[in-house]
DNA sequence: GCCAACGTTGGC
DNA sequence: GCCAACGTTGGC
């Protein structure tokens, strides 16, 4: 099993927002960064753990837990004109962006905030979240980072 | 609200 | 293929 970071807007879509829908499923659509498109449909697995992450926000951290429960499929909204990540250039035959669905698992019990994850950057190592500039909504975790990142929660 | 960092676009 | 311009992300 593998594990991930999410990041969503809390205004857009934050975790509460997760947890009402119906089978506490979302599909991951607007994502228009190829390097998060391409660990959606090459890496994501069923069943893979996911850090829920407020990005954007008062106090940006890990708020949750969430796991893919879905195989890739290409974004329904870069077809919908009306949308705002509709893609004129995507071939409905190639699509050119493609989702998992995610699934509400839990809340932490307490937010990991990026300053307190900063304070770890050296138990951490290479951590695409603390690297400079980061600006990717979509990253791996190692099974080391994960566990370490979630003992951080019962301090 | 500001601004640094980054990705994408498009002219050449 | 280069690179300037532009738009977006996201922390502060």
């Amino acid at each position: 099993m593998a594990y991930w970071l999410m990041k969503s807007e809390p205004d857009a879509f934050g975790i509460d927002d997760l947890k009402a829908r119906p089978k506490k499923t979302e599909p991951w659509d607007g994502v228009r960064n190829y390097q998060a498109r391409n660990f959606m449909r090459d890496d994501m697995k069923m069943g893979d753990q996911i850090f829920f992450y407020h990005s954007n926000c008062k106090v940006p951290g890990i708020v949750g837990i969430a796991e893919v429960s879905s195989k890739p499929y290409p974004d329904p909204t870069q077809f919908d004109p009306d949308s705002k990540y509709f893609d004129p250039k995507s071939d409905p035959d190639d699509p050119r962006w493609i989702l998992i669905d995610v699934k509400y698992q839990r809340h932490l019990k307490r937010v990991i905030s990026l300053a307190e994850i900063k304070e770890h950057a050296e138990a951490l190592g290479d951590f695409a979240l603390t690297r400079k500039g980061n600006r990717l909504s979509i990253m791996p975790v190692t099974e080391a980072q994960w566990d370490y990142l979630l003992g951080l929660e019962q301090t």
